[in-house]
DNA sequence: TTTTGTGAACTAGTTCACAGCT
DNA sequence: AGCTGTGAACTAGTTCACAAAA
């Protein structure tokens, strides 16, 4: 019995999808551990995210020989090599850029400490809401001193939830402060180096989407 | 002098990531309008986007000749066509269901009723909260009453942000009641007939896109 | 027998490069 | 001369179909 290897994968070969949908899975793995289920087909997983069997072995392939022929893959162990993986096995430090209401909302959002990310430290334009001194034991800080303040709180993510006015300059500012993936609320494009991570959630562009296949059918 | 038309256009071969360009160019010739720009080039549209080109000109010509050659596109013009394709040049009606921290936040993002999405009603599963009567105006009613008063008030998308465990029945009684696109913050894969149009934001799966690329570089 | 892992075939989406208007 | 619209070439991603393993 041979234990399932971590392949030493060519990032470049993996599909950008793969990712998003490794973490899909992941939450498929955590429910299955709950209800006690010890394996998982390729065909079962299928089912339950509505995509086909032969891209989730493919997407599992790439990084390693998880499954067994005949069985199926052990929930257990590949939750843990899908953390692995995903770069969930620590904590990251994560800053929390504006304060309102959109930032109050992601900041009592349990998912995130659930999975690892911990918000550090909350920056905010408005001295009102910078003198409140601190939000559910996090400190809120004057968005000008995030370059000094980021190194020395190790914070390697940021989430923006500026305006859009706002949001470049304060872009800008977490890069220089090393800081290398930001989740962007931001309803902009982003002018940043190619090797800062970026993911920009757009609620309107997604409203917009429904609305044209609504009214175009 | 002949004026720009609207294709009939074969919609299954419009590429899905076409739409939402749409919506990103609409944002930006909103912006240009402001500054008075008149006309812009695929060119110049494409450097503010970081896409390229052509895209951008085949994303357009999907829908009808808007351009000029020589000179380019004219701003509001084209602001126009693309309101008119996403199905924006009219007024949505959308329920939002469950008012935990996301869904006040979605509730006052001003967003929404700018691009004509307007919320007509929020649906709340506590008592307490249904108690409040209405909130900025807009009517709390009690979860299971959606089915009756959505077609009643007429309305055409729900917003989702209940908990994980009362999504996917949340979701049925809503395409029970003849609403057919729902854009959903839970975090689960919903089973829904193939003409509802679903579109899922997941704050969690976007974190873990960083994590991985920041963990694996 | 069951289910993985994967080359081959296929489908979708992007970029190139240039003819065709203005 | 300048910029669009678009076929052709290319790149990326998905699904098929089957040999190999348990």
């Amino acid at each position: 019995m041979n234990k399932p290897e971590r392949k030493s994968v060519d990032l470049d070969k993996v599909p950008e999808h793969t990712i998003s949908r490794l973490s899909l899975y992941l939450r498929g793995l955590n429910y299955l551990e709950e209800q006690g289920v010890l394996t998982v087909s390729s065909e079962a997983l299928a089912r339950h995210f509505g995509l086909n069997a032969a891209q989730i072995r493919k997407d599992l392939a790439y990084f390693g020989d998880f499954g067994v022929r005949g069985v199926g893959y052990n929930v257990i162990e590949l939750r843990e090599h899908l953390r692995d993986i995903l770069g969930l096995n620590r904590n990251w430090r994560v800053a929390l850029f504006g304060l309102g209401n959109l930032g109050r909302a992601l900041l009592s959002y349990r998912g995130f400490s659930k999975a690892g990310f911990n918000i550090a430290v909350v920056f905010e334009a408005s001295p009102e809401i910078v003198a409140q001194g601190e939000i559910h034991g996090i400190p809120i800080r004057p968005i000008d001193q995030a370059k000094q303040l980021l190194p020395e709180l190790g914070v390697q993510m940021a989430i923006l939830t500026v305006p859009a006015t706002a949001a470049q300059e304060v872009a800008n500012s977490v890069v220089e402060a090393g800081v290398g993936a930001i989740l962007n609320f931001a309803p902009l494009p982003l002018q940043l180096p190619p090797e800062i991570k970026v993911r920009s959630v757009d609620l309107t562009v997604n409203l917009e989407n429904l609305s044209y296949f609504l009214h175009s059918s």
